[in-house]
RNA sequence: GGUCGCUUAGCUCAGCGGUAGAGCACCACGCUCACAUCGUGGGGGUCGCAGGUUCAAAUCCUGCAGCGACCACCA
């Protein structure tokens, strides 16, 4: 089967010498089931990899799945929860265990599922994030950039997702804009310096000093998380501001609690913003962290991991969730008269990018990547033009991206994952080590931990492109298929995984992963939204398949595919969504099996062999396909998927089915000339050659299946499979701008003719004969010679070179050549005349109550004004149609020819 | 707040300096021996609004309106 053609050594680069294209599969979650947006992602890749190996690359496309740390711990501990067990209860093992029995029984079948739409990757080369061998890719990384000391832990405010309980790097929070509640607080002034005169900083400009009921001062400061002030170690103001620049060093009392903090002074402080006083909250916020580290403000933790109040706080606010703590405070606060009032207040509020929960700003030790050094040549391959992006607006994307990149946390307080490769010793010696370390090599001790962490799943995500071809192990893989070519994935996880994918590139082969980041866009429904299992919006690729075929599907989707676009797809009418490719699947099939049953069994001719005896169609054929050839390769080198297959599309149901299938039916015939009939199938052969190759990538089952039936000419040789064939060249050869001329007019002249009959109402089987003249290049000649083409396309059974004259229809097409299809005999001439002559009548008539009801003052007047505007274009609609009919009433009269 | 993008036929969207396009939907006719998942013909758009550049603009520039995306530590 062609499955035997997926798979590539690399023998075939190292010893054969091809030239090879490489493209790792975006690895979907192990557990994931297939959705459209795979059916995209996987098909645009599918086009390329099938494209590429036709054109005779070593064209491997690398398949496996993700670990998807949290995504999929989270499966199983609700599985778990289902039977009221938590991941504690089972202990480090067992859970573990748990998990990979599940990931080994669910796990995978998406990778069947892109079998059955067709995904040609090298299945012998499936890998899975927590593969032995990316163990060790994963390994080698984290040992070799803690040497190079661009790993460290460090204690820092960090994401965390307090329903997961673990650390969350700055992309794996979301924010998302809320409508929140900014309150503004009164903070009692406890303590000033000596002399300080309270009165006349509350009475300075735009102070925000206020006095209470019983004289005592205060300061306002604003927050959109009041259940944080109960963790304030102080009030920061800018050192400058004029207004407090005397109060700092004072004290104030924190509400709610015994404690006095104290008024620092911050550069990062805007005195523009608020009150000009900004509570720190040093170990909830990641600023001011920053402002406490400056001033040497204290570090109080409020909070437990799953953000409830914890014990340093007031016994009252003990144990409350952190909601329930905000709304009490407000309380306690109103209660006490410290509350100044609220505003609405629109913000970017993180969540969790799994579940979704509000992300918690936590003090806490973990692990970190510093990303500055790593950035710096995926950056400048950015800006030289190493790696390419399409669509190009993405490449600044990227680059803003990696110029203001930020330390990376990559622990996890997770299960499911790569285990943080460092042990800690009694002796307090830190160990990372290559292998598992069975004693300190400080003290020799032998009571070693290690790091209950995990890595963040994107951590070996970003080894993929090396990891695959068992690195760090020194294999051919590595040599033959790396660096790869082109990286296909959703502008969502530019960030997650295609910026570090580079980075790690370079860090640790020296090179860029690919060249080529081809960035489509998100499978969206009618109403724009992201298709999604919880909106319920999404349709199942499989169900397509199932009805339609994985060719219908696919050409559907890539037909939507332009450069930067997203995808609509219907999924309350899935049908009409896939028509398109479900009828161009059909229409190959149907156009095929004609073709091959017209052309027999005998022996075709090679088209060198006939090349004298072509006629027009065979020539202008021949030309069309060196255009679509031409344009299929570019369209795809350019990752225009869409023009390319709309291209193919036109190409093949217009021009070959519409067309030269229709004009060559008659030579096909089995009492046709010969020698003309054998022209017609040689060319026919090389064109349904050719047009199932240019379609193959995209339309690969039906393609194949009729290319493997289809006649080869004599003498020649081909490919055993489609999927292996040669990907077409364009031929000057056969390139004919007079032929395309010619057959233009030809083809206006058959459209013109069919025109005529509808419009005059000659009957759809009736013979007619049709005079042609005028013009300047012998064309009326041409046409007396295409009678039997005219009979198949048009029903004309003669032609007559000279000009027409009498009752007829006449009309001239572009090139200035005139037609006249008589009609005296042909059609009722007396009956159709009476026809025209009421339809006028009726027209007139409706046009003169139309004009009476605009002459009425009162109507004009009253009536809304589209209703006006609407009866004057129903006038000048009258007043056209009419004049039509007149026309055409004139012609059958004898006066126009 | 910053950056970028979008606004074209009833719907979903291409086109992005030279006489308005596709698919679907719609109307009419047609069981012509590949295909009714079809064929033939047809209707339908002042290309968001207002200016400007140009011989020529849906296409370039400016402003405005509406929508959207991404980034961002203004409490």
């Amino acid at each position: 089967m062609e499955g035997g053609y997926f798979h590539v050594p690399a023998s075939a680069v190292l010893d054969e010498g091809r030239e090879p294209y490489v493209i790792v599969i975006p690895p979907p979650n192990v557990t994931a089931a297939l959705h459209m947006g795979h059916g995209l992602n996987d098909t645009v890749q599918d086009v390329l990899i099938r494209w590429r190996r036709m054109q005779g690359r070593a064209a491997l496309w690398v398949p496996g799945t993700d670990h998807a740390g949290i995504a999929t711990q989270n499966v199983v501990e609700r599985r778990l929860a289902a039977e009221g067990i938590t991941r504690d209860q089972l202990g480090r093992e067992e859970f573990l265990r748990r998990m990979w029995e599940f990931v080994t029984a669910t796990g995978g079948t998406i990778l069947d599922q892109l079998k059955a739409i067709g995904c040609s990757c090298d299945w012998e080369r499936t890998r899975f994030t927590l593969d032995d061998d990316l163990q060790r890719a994963v390994r080698e990384v984290f040992v070799s950039l803690y040497e190079k000391g661009r790993i460290y832990r460090g204690e820092y405010i960090i994401n965390w997702c307090p329903r997961c309980l673990t650390a969350l790097s700055n992309e794996e929070a979301e924010g998302e804009e809320a409508a929140g509640t900014l309150w503004h607080l009164r903070y009692p002034i406890a303590v000033v310096g000596a002399g300080t005169d309270l009165q006349r900083i509350a009475a300075a400009d735009g102070s925000r000093v206020g006095r209470l009921a019983d004289g005592t001062y205060y300061v306002v400061v604003s927050t959109t998380r009041p259940e944080t002030m109960l963790g304030d170690t102080g009030v920061a103001v800018h050192p400058k501001d004029p207004r407090y620049e005397l109060l700092i060093g004072a004290r104030v009392k924190l509400p709610l609690t015994d404690r006095d903090i104290p008024i620092v002074a911050d550069a990062a402080v805007d005195p523009e913003f608020g009150s000009g006083f900004v509570k720190v909250t040093p170990a909830h916020d990641p600023n001011d962290f920053e402002i406490a580290s400056r001033t040497g403000l204290a570090l109080l933790d409020v909070m437990t991991p799953d953000a409830h109040m914890n014990d340093a706080v007031p016994p009252e606010f003990r144990g409350l969730d952190r909601f329930e703590a905000r709304k009490r405070v407000i309380a306690a606060l109103k209660e006490q008269g410290l509350f100044e009032g609220e505003q609405t207040h629109t913000h970017a509020v993180p969540h969790c990018y799994r579940c979704h929960t509000v992300v918690e700003p936590r003090l806490s030790l973990q692990w970190f990547v510093s990303m500055k050094p790593l950035a710096e040549p995926a950056l400048r391959a950015s800006r030289d033009g190493t790696i390419t992006f399409t669509p190009k607006h993405w490449q600044r994307v990227y680059e803003h991206w990696m110029e203001n990149i930020r330390d990376w946390c990559i622990s996890r307080q997770l299960w499911w994952g790569h285990r943080i490769p460092v042990w800690y010793c009694a002796c307090g010696e830190v160990i990372v080590p290559r292998e598992d370390p069975k004693s300190c090599p400080k003290c020799g001790g032998t009571q070693l931990e290690q790091d209950p962490d995990v890595l963040d799943t994107w951590f070996s995500s970003q080894l993929w492109p090396f990891s695959v071809f068992g690195w760090p192990r020194d294999t051919d893989d590595m040599k033959a298929f790396y660096p790869g070519h082109t990286m296909v994935t959703a502008p969502e996880i530019l960030f997650f995984w295609v910026a570090r994918m580079i980075m790690m590139g370079y860090e640790f082969q020296g090179a860029a992963p690919f060249t080529e980041v081809y960035l489509h866009g998100t499978v969206r429904d009618m109403k724009g939204r992201k298709m999604s299992k919880s909106l319920g919006n999404g349709i199942d690729p499989l169900e397509v398949v199932r009805a339609y075929g994985a060719d219908a599907m696919r050409y559907t989707i890539v037909s939507q595919c332009a450069v930067g676009t997203d995808i609509a797809l219907d999924h309350e009418n899935v049908e009409a969504a896939f028509s398109n490719g479900r009828n161009f699947a059909n229409k190959i099939w149907n156009a095929g099996r004609f073709a091959l049953m017209s052309l027999g069994d005998a022996p075709v001719r090679p088209l060198e062999d006939v090349a004298d005896t072509l006629v027009l169609e065979d020539k202008w054929i021949l030309s069309r396909l060196q255009h679509a050839t031409a344009t299929a390769t570019e369209n795809l080198t350019r990752f225009r998927l869409h023009e390319y297959a709309e291209g193919t599309y036109h190409f093949f149901w217009g021009d070959v089915c519409d067309w030269y299938l229709e004009l060559v039916k008659s030579r096909l015939a089995a009492g046709a000339d010969p020698v003309s009939r054998e022209a017609a199938r040689s060319t026919l052969v090389v064109v349904l050659d050719q047009a199932m190759r240019l379609l193959h990538p995209i339309i690969p089952f039906v393609t194949a299946e009729l290319w493997s039936t289809l006649p080869v000419p004599s003498g020649e040789t081909r490919a055993d499979d489609l999927i292996v064939a040669r990907w077409p060249e364009t031929n000057p050869r056969w390139v004919s701008t007079d032929a395309e001329r010619r057959m233009a007019g030809f083809q206006e002249l058959i459209a013109e003719v069919r025109r005529l009959r509808k419009e005059y109402g000659i009957p759809e089987g009736g013979r007619i004969a049709i005079h042609v003249w005028g013009g300047a290049d012998g064309f009326p000649a041409l046409v007396r010679d295409q009678v039997a083409a005219l009979e198949q396309l048009a029903r004309v059974n003669r032609v007559e070179t000279g000009a027409g004259q009498g009752i007829g229809a006449h009309a001239v097409l572009t090139s200035g050549v005139e037609l006249f299809v008589p009609l005296e005999g042909v059609i009722d001439v007396g009956h159709e005349r009476g026809r025209l002559r009421e339809e006028i009548a009726k027209l007139e008539g409706l046009h003169a109550g139309t004009t009476k009801k605009l002459a009425n003052e009162s109507f004009v007047a009253r009536a809304p004004v589209e209703v006006v505007q609407k009866e004057r274009d129903r006038l000048t609609q009258f007043e056209e149609q009419a004049s039509k009919l007149r026309e055409k009433l004139a012609s059958l009269e004898g006066v126009g020819a």
